[in-house]
RNA sequence: GGACCGGUAGCUCAGCUGGAUAGAGCAGCUGCCUUCUAAGCAGCAGGUCAUUGGUUCGAAUCCAAUCCGGUUCACCA
């Protein structure tokens, strides 16, 4: 149990016990003591003042002596200032507690707990490469599966990838009438970077086809329903839709080349799936659901044949699920792929991680599954997330201020292959040695800087000043592992390892912060999966490495004053960088030996 | 217009189940490499927490109104 709960535990029953409430450990709030206060932690007492009829004071005092007195071994003094009672741990605890836990390789994960849960994530366009915000809902996904399992999550990851529908006929239309057959591998071009050339090409010939007839006199809206390129691209969904056999094998070979692309790239940040779906095979599920929601009256239908669902009680609109033709909408696919995945992996969770501009969606898609009563419905979360912005605003593709994923990956492994460099610590290692280091860093510096920030907060990201190696950044911590990995190495020999030891001196301050920002690990990890938020913990890894570099500073560790003080040293640094290594871990972030 | 999200230092962000003097990083300025990695450490400076009112022992945090920015409300996906 982690000692801010041990604390609400007994300040909890102390109340009980001395006034006869009836107080759980909950009610108590506990944060950690100012720094400029004495003590560890703190116990707020203003909330009982009132139904205690007493001054702080004098209740702060009363506890404060009854709580000592009872756990002699937990706390070795107090003191109460205004509503505040500060506790000082005593270091009998805190040298239990790195006994126990310092040596721990899954320290901080939790037992499995016999739960699925399933995270989608990614979901591409099979039209364009894969850009900036691709790679915050990657690394997202990603992340937050991981920080499941170390919850006890047993996770499913899926992605659904958007191969269908007219946008995907654009790029087709473009290829077949300006490539003169050009293929990835003859122009030496990645393959969705390919494709997506084709999908910018359609828009400048219809952009110039519109024109020409705008010229010629017609409405807007005329000019852009007969541009020919349009035109052809309406006749070739209509033709994919009736599965003619040249379109498809188009379809299929262009399909294969944007994969490819996007494999290397999933490779590259380190995105997998355990299932990917199609919305080639998936867009006509939920048909069957539209009927029985009609059959129960759950839906509606109206005069003209389309059918919908009445949302106006819960402060929504109306939304159609089937459209008067007949065929469905992308909502009611996306409860028929929800049934589906219920029925394939049974999971109690379902996340989505998906933009915050579908917020809208998702909400609606939530209550109308459990209007149907689907056993997923209660499941489904939508992980939302803000969405990556430039200083002079949105990224537009027609403007071509995105950021391309590929180009932005490369970029920052060249940033961290100069600087390893400029600082030449590391000239003794082989070429494959250096590339991995500059794929650890760079992509180190990428991950870090998308996840450190809240989720659902959009950002900024300036590409004019490179992502950052110092400070709050990956690099930081990375290089503070290393740091500590370099120490133990150089001390292997006379390291006592993990012995038992008793220790008698008195732990000094920075020692005491350190051991008490591990102490919280578990608990920081345990809040991030419940608010699906890896930020949690990509802050305090990085309190935890700065409160490290200033023990670090402060303190010899290899040549320590005497051997008890070293091995503890040893202790503390050892277990810093474990769990430097796997906070990094379930943010998707590797950590060197040698930086 | 309705709904939702946001507004904290020059910039990027923490803090938001109400608690002590609002915190980091970057940028700026001072120091510190003859001892374990200076991608580091110590320090200085920088704030009307959008505005106004309310709730109370106490408000960046809760409530209301207003202003600003964004998203969304498609027989698109």
């Amino acid at each position: 149990m982690s000692a801010v709960l041990k604390i609400k535990e007994v300040t909890s029953l102390a109340i009980n016990q001395l006034y006869d409430c009836q107080l759980v450990p909950g009610d108590i709030l506990v944060n950690a003591t100012k720094p400029e206060f004495e003590g560890d932690y703190t116990v707020v007492l203003f909330a009982f003042i009132k139904q205690l009829k007493m001054s702080p004071e004098q209740l702060g005092q009363e506890l404060g002596q009854k709580i000592l007195s009872e756990h002699p071994n937990l706390f070795t003094g107090f003191n109460v200032i205004k509503g505040f009672l500060n506790f000082t741990l005593s270091d009998r605890y805190w040298y239990a507690f790195l006994q126990d836990s310092a040596d721990k390789t899954h320290y901080g994960t939790a037992e499995p707990n016999g739960q699925k849960v399933m995270v989608e994530y990614s979901s591409p366009n099979t039209n364009k490469p894969l850009h900036l915000g691709h790679l915050r809902n990657n690394f997202l996904g990603r992340s937050i599966a991981e920080i499941l399992k170390a919850d006890g999550y047993e996770v499913t990851k899926t992605c659904i990838v958007n191969d269908r529908g007219i946008h995907i006929c654009k790029s087709m239309i473009a290829w077949q009438w300006f490539a003169n057959g050009a293929t990835p591998e003859s122009t030496h071009t990645k393959g969705d970077h390919f494709v997506g050339d084709y999908y910018v090409k359609f828009n400048d010939v219809f952009k110039q086809q519109v024109e020409t007839l705008l010229a010629a006199g017609k409405s807007k809206e005329e000019a852009e329903k007969e541009a020919p390129i349009m035109k052809a691209t309406q006749q070739m969904l209509l033709d994919w839709e009736a599965g003619k056999p040249e379109v498809m094998e188009l379809w299929k070979k262009m399909n294969s080349w944007v994969y490819a692309g996007f494999e290397e790239t999933y490779q590259r940040i380190g995105s997998d799936f355990d299932k990917t779906y199609y919305e080639s095979n998936t867009y006509l599920l939920g048909k069957d659901l539209v009927e029985s929601g009609l059959a129960s009256g759950v839906f509606f239908q109206k005069p003209d044949g389309s059918v919908w669902i009445d949302l106006t009680g819960d402060g929504l609109d109306e939304k159609l699920v089937r459209r008067k033709d007949g065929t469905s909408v992308y909502i009611t696919q996306d409860i028929g792929l929800a049934v589906q995945k219920q029925k394939e992996f049974k999971a109690s969770q379902s996340i989505y991680v998906v933009g915050d501009e579908q917020n809208y969606h998702f909400k609606v898609l939530k209550l109308i599954c459990q209007k149907l009563q689907l056993p997923a419905a209660d499941g489904i979360y939508h992980l939302s997330y803000g969405m990556v912005e430039l200083p002079t605003g949105k990224m537009k593709s027609r403007e071509g201020t995105v950021v391309d994923a590929d180009d932005l990956v490369a970029e920052m492994v060249n940033i961290a292959r100069q600087k390893t460099e400029e600082l030449g610590k590391v000239k003794d290692f082989t070429r494959e040695e250096l590339e991995e280091l500059y794929d650890i860093i760079g992509l180190g510096a990428l991950k870090f800087f998308l996840l450190r920030v809240d989720p659902k907060k959009k950002m900024v990201f300036n590409p004019e000043e490179s992502i950052d190696f110092h400070g709050f950044t990956g690099p930081f911590i990375q290089y503070t592992h290393a740091r500590i990995k370099s120490i133990l190495r150089k001390s292997a020999q006379t390291d006592p390892g993990d012995k038992e030891i008793v220790y008698t001196q008195p732990l000094l301050p920075l020692e005491k912060e350190l051991t008490l920002q591990l102490e919280m690990f578990p608990s920081v990890l345990q809040e991030a999966a419940q608010e699906h938020d890896p930020s949690k913990v990509a802050i305090y890894v990085f309190n935890l490495a700065k409160t490290f570099n200033s023990f670090y500073t402060e303190h010899s560790i290899g040549n320590a004053e005497n051997g008890e003080k070293k091995e503890l040293r040893l202790r503390l640094s050892r277990f810093t960088a474990q769990v430097i290594k796997t906070s990094m871990q379930v943010l998707g972030i590797r950590v060197p030996e040698r930086m």
